[in-house]
DNA sequence: ATTCTTGCAAAGCCTTTGCAACTGC
DNA sequence: GCAGTTGCAAAGGCTTTGCAAGAAT
């Protein structure tokens, strides 16, 4: 983990249940959003859509593309899971027990570093309170290229000049 | 215009014919390349793809979507416009002749309004030193709803209520 | 004349959806 | 048993691409 986790009272699973009965039409809890939620909150990762379908039948268990889409948004929606937006696929990462921050995506490796910033929130607030707009998200992101791929082409740099 | 312009030499015709002629294997100056970039500086907006081909026909110049893809891309690689990822698609805005600035995106009417942040930019120094990671660029897009579709739910609001 | 660009239609990629079969509650 | 869920395959929305015809230098 790269932030330290927040202390939460309840597994994901419950409070997953306890989103569903709390919907104005009580939802059911299923085998396969037992198995996504074990898996996802088994490690703490990065994850899109089709990686999740790939580790879930590599384990065996077989959960549909349309599930594991439908499944998420519920995941999302229950406040289990964040949804972001690096380019045009989603990702996903715990949200639950996890702490707000924002991140690093390096465009060679693709490497998501994690990291927090008080001076973000309150830039936030200021802008959102001198437009009198109400804020209800956001997202940021700095893309680049992380240590180790910087390392790697530095000595690349070096190796050709040979 | 959301901010004040930045001043420039150049046209943006004359600056993508630079460009163009810069390249590795010189590229052409094409009639429809002309047109989109005379429609595209005749104003001042966020716009999509869709809504450019559609502008253009309207205004009786015909360029094929694929050719308005392409030439986006040469545009955006140019200078001229920078690229947004505003959910699942692309909008671009000016870049040439503009300054540098944040979004805050209205969930409910789409507006986007600029603002600049001094904050943000050191913010992205000191996080990008602390990781040793390369920055070339980043997205800060804050969402939720603007002064005017809030007063408008506050209205209907009021109303509900008599 | 050469080589790049255009336009068309097809394909690609990610995500959503209609529908019949299935399953929690 | 009823109402919500699954899986499949098809459709959707946006963007890219192969290729023959056309245009810039």
């Amino acid at each position: 983990m790269s932030l330290p986790a927040v202390a939460v009272s309840q597994s994901p699973e419950a409070k997953f249940r306890e989103y569903l009965a709390s919907r104005p039409k009580p939802q059911r809890f299923t085998d396969q959003q037992r198995d996504m939620i074990n898996y996802i909150f088994s490690q703490h990762d990065h994850f899109d859509a089709e990686q999740l379908i790939e580790d879930l039948k590599r384990d065996g268990l077989g959960v549909s593309r349309a599930t594991v889409y439908r499944t998420l948004a519920k995941l999302v929606d229950a406040g289990l899971l964040r949804r972001l937006e690096f380019g045009p696929r989603m990702f996903y990462e715990h949200d639950y027990g996890y702490p707000q921050h924002e991140h690093l995506v390096c465009e060679k490796c693709e490497k998501k570093i994690e990291f927090q910033s008080a001076a973000i929130e309150s830039v936030i607030r200021d802008v959102a309170q001198q437009h009198h707009f109400q804020a209800s998200g956001h997202t940021f992101i700095i893309r680049g290229t992380c240590r180790e791929c910087n390392q790697a082409k530095m000595t690349k740099r070096r190796l050709d000049l040979i």
